[in-house]
DNA sequence: TATTTTATTTGACCTACATCAAATTCGACT
DNA sequence: AGTCGAATTTGATGTAGGTCAAATAAAATA
């Protein structure tokens, strides 16, 4: 699959955890990462802008599109998760079952890639579930064959471990914020930074995405 | 610096999230990692054991030992993380300050990698402290030549990779742990699986990372 | 050994948030 | 428009764990 010359693998929302203050005091928060996710997200396009020519089409080559329609699996818990999927339009999100009850632990939107890292990178059943909230379509690409490429293009592999860092440095920022902030302050600032979030994403999976029980969001919704 | 044979960014706590049941039920739990990390971790020891021989001499003449005092400080808040430095005798431990206090958010122990990511790959004021807790020593590798060996290493691209992907499942089981165990359920599983954690670190600190106050820490160990 | 300092425990109280249950609002479909 | 089921709100109540303060216990230092 190719999208001629448009960059792939690209923004994993270049919004998302972009903060750069407290939404209690207004003042400046001591905050991990601040502008950090920002910047490396500016180094990762920067890093997929100067693929050359030949890796890109490589790559572009060994994707295929794939839709999917409301409440579909992209992955089903106990699969092994072959492939990598980036959203190209819908959202979706990431689960666990812990005790009969679903724990959303990531969302994604357009441009978003999608994987169980677990079961991924170990090619092992995934304790995960991701799923589509809306009629979804994705660009997917294979494990095997991404390995494969990673092993030519060594542009591919630091690509690779840009985003394994972003991911990483996303994990904790959300560490963070579970540490430091309440509820309220945390629905805040997800309102202040990635509203699409709050439009789009059903108030259950909003509430589980952060950490709290679905009627005390709807309370902290209706005070603020 | 070379330790003539002996693998170099090893184990990085060899037993660290090898969880198979749930303290509180003894029943399996419906556990994200399980023996992911410890894996994981076998993929990284085979790697570095087939590392070419002139990898592993370019990686070791490119580290050397530095000792610190205890309570002396690896890495400063606003000081650029450098180099990553590997634990080679002492225990360590990785924090941030919100609000005046001090969170806990790693503890590094023998052949542990200490880094702070954010600072270290954006190669910007770091937010986050580390700190020895006691007479320690560390291998040092400095980034700037770290970055240039993954250039004519492709093996210690690789070998970067693998390592982020593990730190960054470690952070998906904490973050898992937080939302699913009690504080009482934490302590325990760090009891059962990581011992020492609780005999050589403070309990202070110890109560930090757990994400709990002192008081109750105490309180959960006098009732236990 | 006595004395100060630091770490840990214990107690009393409080708050953020969960849980359970009922009421209401919103949408989809006939 | 009217009906059914799902999503959301509102209410009442319970609790894990925080905070503040005082009491020990342990460690360091004179």
């Amino acid at each position: 699959m190719r999208l001629n010359g448009k960059n792939r693998f690209p923004a994993i929302d270049f919004y998302r955890y972009f903060y750069g203050k407290d939404c209690k005091s207004g003042k400046p928060l001591n905050l991990y990462l601040v502008s950090l996710a920002h910047d490396h997200l500016t180094k990762i396009q920067h890093h997929l802008a100067s693929l050359d020519q030949s890796t890109r089409e490589a790559l572009d080559d060994a994707t295929q599109f794939k839709s999917y329609k409301k409440n579909e699996y992209l992955l089903l818990a106990g699969e092994v998760c072959k492939s990598g999927f980036q959203i190209v339009s819908g959202v979706a999100r990431k689960f666990y079952l812990n005790d009969g009850k679903e724990i959303t632990t990531e969302l994604f939107f357009a441009d978003d890639i999608a994987v169980s890292l677990e079961s991924y990178t170990g090619q092992k059943p995934s304790r995960e579930y991701i799923q589509a909230l809306e009629p979804l379509s994705a660009s997917i690409t294979y494990y095997q064959t991404f390995q494969e490429l990673k092993q030519q293009h060594k542009s591919l592999l630091e690509l690779d471990l840009m985003m394994t860092e972003y991911y990483a440095l996303w994990l904790e920022e959300r560490l963070f914020q579970f540490h430091t902030l309440d509820a309220t302050e945390r629905y805040k600032l997800l309102l202040e930074k990635q509203p699409h979030f709050v439009q789009q994403i059903p108030l259950t999976y909003l509430a589980s995405y952060l950490g709290v029980s679905l009627e005390t969001l709807s309370r902290i919704r209706a005070k603020i």
